[in-house]
DNA sequence: CGCAGATTGGAATATATGTTCTATTGATGT
DNA sequence: ACATCAATAGAACATATATTCCAATCTGCG
């Protein structure tokens, strides 16, 4: 009966979970594990949300969270909650207050959380201009280029290659041909070399503009192959070769610029890809 | 008939909620005035009890604290409880289901600017997260070991790889000598072959981890490198591996995982690096 | 390949919880 | 002091939620 239902006292505090779920995780079945880790991501959603809810959450049934519970020694899920309530109920009581405060201090000090807040600020900044500013136009007619291509070529060079090598990614995992032109070794040129009319390009790049990025877009250009193009101006070398052309305005900090809107666009423009090619029985 | 219950909205966050009670509160009954004050003074209970429970504590009747809600606007007790749930999960109103019901919504009407303020927002929250979570230690002890370091090696493959990418760009322009561990030709083990005690790794990987990552940085704590880990989860197999440990929840929608808390970090370590060896005169 | 035990999904069930309803109490004005 | 109406307590109800159970599936092993 009692073979993994292990019949020992249950954790009592948030520190002990996590450290007895630490030390029999690599022993539990599969779903278990998943809902455990989901448990450790989302300790703020256990302690509030319905049993039910969680589950759907973590992709598992409700039956398992139960389940889950029973193994660590509790007598069901509700027990379980218990630990992860009284943790909300023991967090610093005004947290917000807290936080400001951590925020002046930070200013002058050479404390890096300064840098953080910064960093996040400005990110969220750079979000929300991102939703004001995005034109569904543009986002159409970038699908319709992008959901009738055969491949789609994704280029970005020092800063903007992240972005590039994320949508190649983003775009392989829901099974669209996208392909990385990371110029390594120097073939550049050679990775672009077969696409053509309907292929697809989606250059990325940010002041100050990679000349191999705009090169290789010209090139593409005169292919014929359609590009969308993501940057940061209206005066980018790569506004006028683009048949579509977003511009991001990142918020900077210090001299560094977040990336975070440009993602957010790139995440869209992949999934929205996704999406159109799925309902047109792709 | 609607003398006492007026139909205004209901307030929708717990500033509101406060400002509005004090407002209508010297009109109240007797027992609602009693249960208003109660919820005021234990905002924590009422988020986290039962209505039952919560009845005992204010010495009411369970039926006095629907009639309050519904005297505030909201429909029933539920409808009051959420506002202070969402208190307490820091002003995202219940976000996983907003974020879950934008997708459903994105799916069927094919607006792509659906899918766009999904990412917005899921990067925001992740943000919002990455604040109250990261802690000054680890912050600075993840400065100790990388600002001692001869070179830093970055290490993420898939999804973490443009992560990786960016700190060694960003490293690098700060006059950081630092190294990309990108596998080019399957050379990763050797272009890690090199680090030693007196260099440092920062090592992300998030689930599912990739074995390549997982693999390296095993043998670089074999080497006696010191490692800096970002990933999503105590139950990560690079988390006993770490010197210094980072979890990031990044909230996901869909089944895309926002980045935006990682560069966050990302960019701060970088930064503070640089700061941290400029004024120790590097 | 086939068996046994473990694991899981989903329906069925029991319980707990929020909400509504009604008789009773308390207050107000005449 | 009486009549009237709002307010309340507590029971009755409907709903939501956790839990249990069983059949189907997977996994390890002979």
């Amino acid at each position: 009966m009692a073979s993994t239902v292990t019949t020992t006292e249950p954790p009592e505090s948030f520190d002990d979970f996590q450290r007895r779920l630490i030390e029999v995780e690599p022993h539990l079945p599969k779903r278990l594990r998943q809902a455990a880790a989901y448990a450790l991501e989302h300790p703020d959603e256990i302690a509030l949300g319905t049993a039910s809810a969680l589950a759907r959450g973590a992709e598992v049934q409700a039956s398992t969270l139960v389940r889950l519970a029973q193994t660590l020694g509790f007598a069901g899920f509700s027990e379980l909650q218990e630990v992860f309530r009284s943790r909300l109920r023991n967090r610093w009581p005004d947290y917000s207050e807290r936080l400001r405060a951590l925020h002046e201090n930070a200013r002058d000090s050479g404390d890096p959380t300064h840098l953080l807040f910064g960093f996040a600020d400005s990110a969220a900044a750079s979000i929300a201009r991102l939703r004001e500013g995005v034109q569904r136009r543009e986002l159409d007619r970038a699908l319709g280029v992008l959901a009738r291509a055969r491949t789609i070529h994704c280029l970005g060079q020092r800063r903007s290659f992240c972005v590039a090598h994320y949508l190649t990614y983003a775009l392989s995992q829901l099974g669209i041909a996208a392909s990385l032109i990371d110029n390594v070794g120097g073939l550049g040129p050679e990775q672009l070399g077969q696409a053509g009319a309907d292929d697809a390009l989606i250059a990325i790049s940010f002041s100050p503009y990679s000349p191999f990025t705009v090169d290789l877009a010209r090139r593409a250009r005169r292919a014929g192959v359609p590009i969308v193009v993501i940057t940061d101006s209206a005066l980018s070398p790569l506004a006028g070769l683009a048949d579509v052309r977003f511009e991001i305005v990142e918020s900077d900090f210090g001299s560094f610029r977040s990336l975070s809107a440009t993602f957010c666009l790139a995440m869209t423009l992949a999934v929205a890809v996704g999406e159109k090619r799925a309902e047109s029985g792709g």
